[in-house]
DNA sequence: CAACTGACTCACT
DNA sequence: TAGTGAGCCAGTT
C-alpha cells in the first residue's frame, strides 16, 4: 500500500498463506478463496509480489493452478522457490509441484 | 472517477 | 504441446 500499510485484502491473503502447513502448497485461486476473495487469484499474486514479507509469509508455498512455480520469483528466481519447497519435503519437478500430493486441502 | 497492469485461470486454436 | 484470447479481482496511476 502507499502508506506502507497492507490492506485488509493483503492481510487476509497473508494469513491464508501462513495457514498453509509446511510441506504443503496452495494455488493462488485457493488462497484467494480461503481468504474470502473468490476468483482474486490475480490480486493474490500481485499482493505477494508487492509485499514480499519473506519469513513471515511463506509465499514460496504458493504456486499456480498447475503447480507451476512463479516465473518471476522475486527471491532469487523460480529456482529459489523450488529449492525452498524441496527443503520442506516437497518434490519439485521441472519447476512444478504435484498438486495431487502436495496441494493443501484444509479449508 | 476511469483506465491500465499483473507472481492467475480457463477455454479455444 | 504450445500459443493466444477473454474473464476475473484488487491495487496503482
Amino acid at each position: 500500500m502507499k502508506n506502507g500499510q497492507p490492506s485488509a485484502f493483503q492481510t487476509d491473503v497473508y494469513e491464508a498463506v501462513k495457514s498453509v502447513p509446511r510441506g504443503k502448497v496452495a494455488t493462488y485461486a485457493q488462497i484467494a478463496a480461503m481468504s474470502g476473495h473468490r476468483g482474486a487469484a490475480r490480486a493474490v499474486g500481485n499482493a505477494l509480489h508487492v509485499n514480499p514479507f519473506f519469513g513471515s509469509v511463506p509465499c514460496h508455498r504458493v504456486v499456480s493452478a498447475s503447480g507451476r512455480t512463479a516465473p518471476d520469483f522475486a527471491f532469487g528466481g523460480s529456482d529459489a522457490q523450488a529449492r525452498m519447497l524441496r527443503d520442506e519435503n516437497v518434490e519439485v519437478k521441472d519447476g512444478k509441484v504435484d498438486l495431487y500430493i502436495y496441494q493443501w486441502r484444509g479449508e
